[in-house]
DNA sequence: ACTTTCCTAAATCCATGGATGTAAATCAAT
DNA sequence: ATTGATTTACATCCATGGATTTAGGAAAGT
């Protein structure tokens, strides 16, 4: 099966030269594989992405000259089907979950087997998005860390469950910048109407002034809840 | 070593019957485990997690009467020690995703091998999250689409960079629901002043009022942005 | 039938917000 | 040395926003 097919083709990027040999090789042994670039810098690299569009980049994301999240992101804007294996000699979660954020499809140290490399590459290459366990679990750590005020507010006493369904039409429309008049014009009501509901927003929300109004809406997952049901 | 620890104290919900039979066979074969108590209703088991504080909690989360998602919110918002991996018949992106959101530390779906199951106790009360590596590759998927506009957003033309690092301050004082008067006294600058910076933004920001200078802050990375420079 | 809630609307009054023009002091860059 | 950008500041004028009160009709629940 495997041999009939093209050869998957790959690009290295890593400021370190001998390290970039050094996967160069590793990959190259792999018969699957082909090496169809190596540079140190990551601008180089972006126009070798350019030029030759290969399935896989493995980009070292530790380089002093750019940052290699940066260079990813450029990459991305690309919008090629070249997938990116980020490379890294630090299991940090927070550079783990940027790098996955911004559309890596796997992230591996530098220090990990060159089995685990093999594996990471063959997985993405194959369309999935492969972190090592180790890494996953770290990510997810950070990944629960950061989303657990959000699902904590969800469910806590919400001022925003208190609004009418007429309040949260309008208070929807806040939340998009119009002011009372554009509010009026798109209800089909008139604009003393608006300003009494705003008015009665403020007063269960228990805020001052529409910025106010729009914050606290946007805090606790308003927009999730109203767009649901107004588009339904 | 392992003897000596005490039993993990292990609890089960699932509304089917057969099926918690099979599973509490299963943890008890296990030496280091211990089940607590089983149950088909998802209210009971939070009563009976209040009552006996189990290491973990294996729980179904598709039964019909009460959403197991839900349940796991709820038991979260106990705030305790107790670790729940959701177990599941779908593999489903978005239900692994909102799982892991509301703090699932592990999703396993119930046609996995047992030893899958066991694994993903084992790595879970050892403190870590884990989610089989078929599912966290959709994990990894639904967060990079869920995540890929925000990323794009982040780079392209973005007004924020024509700021001044002053007006940057002002916008952050506005995207906290300051008024003119709050944010003069918080700068130590006079009001006239502060109506100077905020009328700057409004023409940089290409916006007509404060609530939609604070949207479109919002909504391009200003939080991210500027927090971290203000607070370095 | 009665009460309550919601949506609508207006009047009034004051506060705050926003537009525009002017200008001085500071500082970095050329 | 001069230019340009930034930060500070004020005056003026008008627009918009917000607080408060009052009130009628509709709908829904008791």
């Amino acid at each position: 099966m495997r041999e009939f097919k093209r050869k998957a083709r790959v690009l290295l990027i890593d400021d370190n030269a001998d390290h970039l040999r050094g996967i160069k090789e590793l990959i190259n042994i792999e018969t699957s594989y082909e090496v169809v670039g190596t540079t140190t810098s990551a601008n180089m690299g972006i126009n070798l992405i350019k030029k030759y569009q290969p399935d896989l980049v493995l980009m070292d994301i530790n380089m002093p000259e750019k940052d290699g999240l940066q260079a990813i992101q450029e990459i991305e804007k690309l919008e090629l089907e070249t997938k990116i294996i980020a490379l890294s000699g630090y299991d940090d979660a927070d550079l783990i979950f940027r790098a996955m954020k911004i559309g890596a499809k796997g992230y591996v140290l530098k220090t990990m087997a060159s089995a685990q490399l093999i594996y990471a590459i063959d997985e993405v290459l194959n369309g999935k998005v492969y972190l090592p366990s180790a890494l996953s679990s770290r990510f997810f750590e950070y990944f629960q860390r950061t989303f657990k005020e959000e699902a904590a507010t969800q469910n806590e006493e919400n001022l925003l469950n208190y609004l009418t369904s007429r309040e949260e039409e309008v208070l929807d429309l806040l939340t998009q910048g119009n002011n009372y008049k554009a509010i009026a014009a798109k209800l089909f009501i008139s604009e003393t109407t608006v300003k009494t509901h705003v008015n009665n927003i403020f007063q269960k929300l228990q805020v001052n002034d529409r910025t106010q109004a729009v914050l606290y809406a946007l805090n606790n997952g308003f927009a999730n809840k109203v767009r649901a049901k107004i588009s339904a």
